[in-house]
This record gives C-alpha cells, structure tokens and sequence, in this order.
DNA sequence: TCAATATTATTAACAGTGTTAATTTTATGC
DNA sequence: GCATAAAATTAACACTGTTAATAATATTGA
C-alpha cells in the first residue's frame, strides 16, 4: 500500500530533520535518543520502529549534510574559470560551511559512522569538489600528474588539520589570524 | 605532615596510572569514574577526593603522554645532525606513536580538554620538537624566515590531518600506503 | 590502653544515556 | 460495532558523572 509507505517515509523524515537540528545547533555532544524524539513529536522508543538505532540517523544525516555542503559552496563561490583561483574559492567556503557548523565537521571527520560507504564518500569529498579544476590544470599543462598528486594531498590532508586546529583547539584564536593562515596556506600549497 | 603529603601522592598516582591504562589500551571512549577506580583498586567515589572531576585526571594524563612521546620521539631517532632529515625522522615518530596510542590522538587533538594551558602546550608540540631543526637551516640560509614560517605551517597542519584521516576514517586502509603517502607528504612539504 | 576526633573510603541516590520487551493506544477491514 | 493489525507508549535494564550522607579507619590526647 502506497499511502503507508508515504506516511512512513514522512515519520522517518520527522526524525532525521530533528537529528539534523540538534546537530546544527547544540552539536553531536546534545544529540540523544529522546532528545531527537522530543523534537520530532514522539516517544524515544517510536524511533526504533523506523531506525535500527541511533548510528543510522547519524549517518543519513551526514548525506543529507553532504549535499548541503555541496551547494553552499556552489552558491557561494559563483563557478568561474576553472583553475588555481576556483580552488582557492571552493577550499575556503567549504571551511567556511564547517565554521558555521562545527557540530558537522565531527561528523564528518571524526565521530564513527555505522555505513563504511559513507566514510569514503566523506573523506574524499573536498576533494571531487575540486576534481574539474585539477583536471584542467593537467590537460593546459600548468601542473603535471605527479604535481598534481602531491599537491592534491598536501591540500586535502592540510584543510582537515587547519579545520580540527581551529575549531577543536581554539588555535589560532582570533578568526581573522584563521583567515589569514588559510591565505597563507593556500598560496604556498598551490604555488608552483 | 610530610607523610600524609607522601600517601596523597601514591594514591593520586594509582589513580593517574590507571586512567593512563584505560586511554592507552582501550580508549577514551572505554573510560569512566567506575572503570578507573576499579583498576586503581578504590570505590568510584573516592576519585572525588583526590580530583576535583574526570577532565582533571585526563589533563594529568594528557601531561605525562607528553613526556613519554618526546621520549619516545627522541629514542627512536638518535639525532643525527640537525636540518631536513632530523625533521622528516622526527615526524614520522611522532606519528608512530599516535598510530600505536590512538586513544592519545584524541586527547591532543579532539577531546576538550580542561586546562587552557595543556590545550595550547599540546597543538604546538610537534612544531617545538623541530624547533633547533628549523633554527638550523635559517642559520645556513637553506630556507628563509618567511619560508620556514609557510612550511612550518603546512608541515603541521598535514600530519594532523593525515593522523586524522587515518585514525578516524581508516583511510587509507593499508599502513604501507599510510607510510608511503606520509614519505610523499613529506618530500613535497619540505621540498624547496 | 581507651575514648574522642579527624581523616579516608564507601554506599545510596539523582539525573542522565542507549536499547529492548511488554503494554497500551490507534487505525483498518468486515 | 467488533476483531484484528499496526503504531506508539511506558517500564525496565545496565550504563554514565557527580554529590551527600554514612561507614570504616587512623590519629590524637590522657
């Protein structure tokens, strides 16, 4: 029957908008079982009817987050020429989406995901964001393969640290000093 | 009294050495009141009249597994002479000893930890390992000031989130490409 | 040595956590 | 309206950190 499978689906959705709230919000250290089931509307123990436990939530968050992520930083670095200046624009509003929410910087790099396929997608995902800009610099000869590589994973490996610095360890402290060393950052990483 | 000072002491540190054991073994995420008094041999209870709460007894922690991986570090690379390869040695043990203690990791870099000053002493540990590294090849005029600043940054930025990728996200899967894509890191960062 | 005191360690309790089983409420089909 | 199927709820269990009250031990003074 359709109708119940909508209402199912419905009821599911309530859930994980509500995890995605507190997530958002207060961060993963908030998040609980009834605190999630508050906020949807029901009973702590409904939750188990549509979820296999809390881990699943989670990670159905982190994909609806994934592509969040993705937009944000499509809408706000409005798509250039691809090149060195693009990758300087998608680096800095995907750090600036995690600075917005540090609650999804911990679910994305550091809490344990239940889904293996969800972890890849994750770690790799600043990465594909910039897929189409290394490409081109390959195929006008800016940078050969073997740059590429290097330079791709000093970048990636680079953002994460600067990320967990900043929003774990308050280092550094002021946010234009955080500015200023992703400047810094960026434009030794990518030189030539 | 110098000798109730004496028995304070030996029982903080039954306290201490237990919490150490759980973080190293199990992990921080295995730890608690009830766990660590029982391996200290007390009630949990007694644990508060020796520390004000948990975080205190994790910072204590935090301290001495500063000591014990500058120890480390500095036993499993006997200095050679100062400059490029002391730092490539001395990152790659620093390194070593998150990947055999990852409960550690995650005290240095993602646990909130109580004290200000534990926090700041701990994110700017590896880079003072280096320090008369650094100091050395500015003094023979192998890099300049404003060169060792980007790569200073860089260096420790990227064994973060190497550690982090590795550690928290199982990537790469292999510790022969985790080795080797530490080697490339570090070929390309310190390059000139 | 014995009672009074000070110190140390313990148990009981509270509010919170994730999860499961049993139970109650609600909706459906006849 | 009634029996049945579905959904939502409460009760319970084993955990967590922390505090207050109690029990056990050690120390002191006579």
């Amino acid at each position: 029957m359709t109708n119940k499978a909508l209402q199912e689906e419905r009821t599911r959705s309530y859930f994980i908008e509500a995890t995605k709230e507190i997530l958002k919000g207060e961060g993963s250290k908030a998040l609980s079982v009834r605190n999630i089931a508050e906020r949807a509307g029901y009973s702590y123990a409904t939750l188990y009817n549509y979820f296999k436990d809390q881990t699943e939530l989670v990670s159905l968050s982190v994909l609806e987050f994934k592509d969040e992520c993705r937009d944000t930083v499509n809408k706000s670095f409005r798509k250039s020429d691809p090149g060195l200046e693009e990758i300087k624009g998608i680096v800095k509003a995907y750090i600036s989406y995690f600075v917005q929410y540090p609650g999804v910087f911990d679910l994305f790099y550091i809490e344990k995901l239940a889904s293996k396929s969800v972890n890849d997608e994750v770690i790799n995902f600043l990465d594909t964001l910039c897929q189409e800009d290394w490409d081109y610099l390959m195929s006008i000869q800016h940078f050969t393969i073997e740059e590429v590589v290097g330079i791709r994973s000093i970048l990636n490996k680079s953002v994460i640290g600067v990320l967990l610095s900043y929003l774990k360890r308050g280092t550094p402290s002021e946010y234009s000093a955080f500015v200023k060393e992703i400047d810094l950052l960026l434009e030794n990483v990518l030189k030539k």
